[in-house]
DNA sequence: TGTACATCAGTGAACGCGCGTTCACTGATGTAC
DNA sequence: TGTACATCAGTGAACGCGCGTTCACTGATGTAC
């Protein structure tokens, strides 16, 4: 037996998930401090009173550690996220949207480093595993619930006029995600989701990267107005 | 007299342009290879057949060369989508605004790090100096042209239905970027395009940057739609 | 319960590399008379 | 038009620094009998 109870755990078990936990922690410090190009294994250990070689027992590389924190991002915002959606009421769709999209950019202003790891600029050199795929995933989950519960509501209430046809391509990709994390939401509907979310993403990068310094910033006012605006182009009531 | 006509430039006023351009060069091809954090002085250098040192005739410090590249690619995007809007006719509005959409995001498709330099995670430990921003404003106004000119036109047709009103911080900024970039022009339709620039950076950056692969992917059929789903909002016929 | 052996964490030195920037210098180009 | 001097481009060595990764090792912890 390999597999350990947290109750029947040793001491070395528990001191390595221990310093896992620490070394991750001091290395989103200094991502904090210098982005992700100036995280280096060995001011990791330094700062943690080891020798650098010491870290190769924990991670088997820098990039490994990149991807752990990679994760760790995704699954944070994702969590946040689905924090904000579940603490109001199912039927509460606008509510759900607009709580959604605020924790997410408060997560980002929170978290600026972190989140320029996972939707900035990638780094050159590092491809991320498809071990990522699954926490990024998750934010996106979170509208899917969103937007599935709405339809649901929406098909015995007044469903939204149809607006332009999509595309035969557009309307394959978008069935696709549709089963994958909206089922049994309309092509329509999710698409214009698609494009508020692309919205939203790039209104948070343009103020946390700078875009906006001078013009609209400080841009709270304009990210409430936009969040409503998107909610009413998707059709959430 | 310092200033030279460029009929009586010396050679060694050409000779110091033209480096001054191969530098540039090289820069921007190690960008491309590399990203922002892998470009180095020695090895612009070293790929010129130039000693290191050589290149501080020529940039004061790296961050100045990093600089010089971001005022580029600005400049860069800037002209590509005023050609594409210029080459249409005035009232071709819409045309217009997908020409420029469409000029955007091919030159950040075929620059890639060029735009993740002036629209990804910014540089940690480099501050983009003010002489930037002329530069950065220059795409920004190819659209407030564009609407200056749709405003002008609508103002003897049908104009769009006013919307939601807008908050009065958020009318406060958005006619101070009136002013600057598209004076005459009515708030709630800036304040729609700004919401719609938005998502084009995002779904650019997204795209660029990994969050379609998978499902959008590839992502001509969504961006194309998208395009007129946006000018649809703004108002543009 | 006690002992022998296996596993693992962490050390310290080393390899081989790259970087930005400064500085005193040589030699070519430009300019004023 | 020719000469003396000033300007500038480029050299080569050096400073002082940092990095990721490997490897043989010591000593502590865990396990099977």
């Amino acid at each position: 037996m390999t597999t350990t109870h947290s109750a029947s755990r040793t001491a070395r078990e528990r001191a390595r998930a221990e310093l896992t936990r620490e070394i991750k922690e001091e290395a989103r410090s200094q991502l904090a401090a210098s982005g992700a190009q100036g995280l280096s294994l060995r001011s990791v250990a330094r700062e943690l009173g080891m020798v650098s070689s010491a870290l190769y027992r924990y991670f088997r590389s820098r990039d490994e550690l990149l991807t752990a924190l990679i994760i760790d991002a995704y699954d944070a915002l994702g969590i946040a996220a689905e924090a904000a959606s579940e603490a109001l009421p199912d039927a509460d769709i606008r509510g759900r949207w607009r709580a959604c999209c605020g924790a997410i950019r408060d997560w980002a202003m929170a978290n600026p480093h972190e989140y320029a790891l996972i939707y900035g600029s990638p780094v050159p050199g590092y491809q991320a595993p498809q071990a990522t795929v699954a926490s990024a995933v998750r934010v996106v989950r979170v509208m899917g619930g969103i937007l599935a519960d709405a339809g649901a509501l929406a098909s015995r209430a007044n469903a939204r006029p149809a607006g332009e046809p999509l595309p035969a391509e557009l309307a394959r990709q978008v069935a696709i995600i549709a089963e994958a994390i909206a089922p049994g939401v309309d092509n329509g509907m999710l698409t214009r989701a698609l494009i508020a979310w692309t919205q939203l993403f790039g209104m948070i990068s343009f103020e946390l990267f700078g875009q906006f310094v001078g013009s609209l910033e400080p841009a709270d006012t304009f990210f409430g107005y936009t969040v409503e605006r998107m909610a009413d182009y998707i059709g959430l009531r």
